[in-house]
DNA sequence: AGTTGTCTCCCCATTTATGGGGAGAAGAAA
DNA sequence: TTTCTTCTCCCCATAAATGGGGAGACAACT
């Protein structure tokens, strides 16, 4: 009789837990070894148990999705990570498949999936919900590259640590006084963050900045 | 032997409904008559068929929750609505309320509250889950009200016609000089909408505004 | 007749944001 | 060692946004 694939879910919300524990339970081959609410606590699980995958949500407070990635890279832990995403996060996709994601899951597909995609992943392959897919799909087709022309890097340019901060605190309406503050740096240099990041996200101000943080779930 | 309590779930994550599913299913006196996807669903579902409660996300492609009980007054249907809300929809909470939502649950809440919650609002109670209490308290407490006067409505003003176009364009990346330049009214015309928005909305700066459109789906 | 709401425009002033440039310190990588 | 990236800070200047006030025109409603 062979062991039991464990899961560990990461989301912010409880229900949505809840609501795959369900699913998984029904499944014999498979069962939960835990969950955790934050980015934060994913990191201390990881510190000290494992499991064979890692269900992770990206949108998650103290810590999002692509920081625990980060951090699980950083400190070479090897573990097996289905990226659970809401609506259009694909641009994300080539970002965390860099960082060592395994799968994409869409929280519009049904349950089901759930099970299928653990299974792939846990024999080493990788998994796309068809919503991820499909959106992959147009995110390439959809662009209209001219001959002889590069497209333009589709995916976000990496922004830093510190933009990411920076563009943060600006989608929570922070002034750039109030960010300097925050941070513990000069305006000038938060000046500095913010064309930085214009000039890499191509949008025209702060609001273009705060609605890529949105579609890009950085917040 | 009483007849169980007849629920109705509608979010567009069917993960999520699945959870909710699984959680009402453990207690003995409520069942589940069904669920919708969309706000759509929800409404089709409601002209021909009826439950005790229904469970009704805010945000919802097709039509969202606040449209959905705009669509119920209307019709004069008369349903025990438990909004199930993320994080900050507390500014929205007067007005569903007067549009005759009975409850108020949090993603972020535990499973088990929603049983409580479904009994509460099936007695004629109101129901708030202490997530969205505690907001609602900061957003009453955080005002400073000075003795003798009222507070200003923290619901949403309903924003005019004119304004709401104005936010589009604020949205959309576009400056005060173009905006004006794109409704063929003067700058200052746009400023003094920039004002009332931003009273209207209690947010800080067009970024805000920006968030308040994504949120409220005006964009 | 009077009130109310909406749309329009203006005055004032201050604070923020944007756009261009340069540059040093620290650390990682080649 | 040299190169590159990241983080930090500054100069310059102009454009844009915010915050306060007032006010006329017009339609709708009481």
């Amino acid at each position: 009789m062979k062991e039991k694939i464990q899961v560990h879910v990461a989301d912010d919300h409880k229900i949505l837990i809840e609501g795959i524990i369900a699913v998984i339970n029904t499944d014999d081959d498979i069962e939960i070894e835990g969950y955790s609410l934050t980015g934060k606590e994913v990191i201390d699980w990881a510190e000290k148990h494992r499991a064979d995958i890692l269900i992770l949500d990206i949108n998650m407070p103290h810590y999002d999705g692509i920081e625990v990635l980060k951090f699980f890279k950083l400190k070479k832990i090897n573990l097996k990570v289905i990226i659970l995403s809401s609506y259009d996060d694909v641009k994300l996709v080539e970002e965390m498949l860099s960082l060592g994601a395994s799968g994409f899951l869409s929280k519009d597909s049904a349950g089901e999936h759930i099970i299928n995609a653990i299974k792939a992943v846990h024999e080493g392959e990788q998994y796309f919900s068809d919503v991820i897919k499909n959106n992959l799909l147009k995110l390439y087709t959809g662009q209209k590259v001219k001959a002889g022309e590069r497209p333009e890097s589709t995916i976000a340019h990496s922004l830093t640590d510190r933009e990411v901060e920076v563009l943060k605190l600006i989608a929570q309406e922070y002034s750039s006084p109030e960010i300097a503050d925050l941070l513990n740096i000069s305006q000038s240099t938060v000046d500095t963050y913010r064309k930085s990041l214009l000039k890499k996200t191509n949008v025209k101000n702060a609001v273009g900045l705060a609605m890529y943080a949105v579609k890009n779930k950085i917040i």
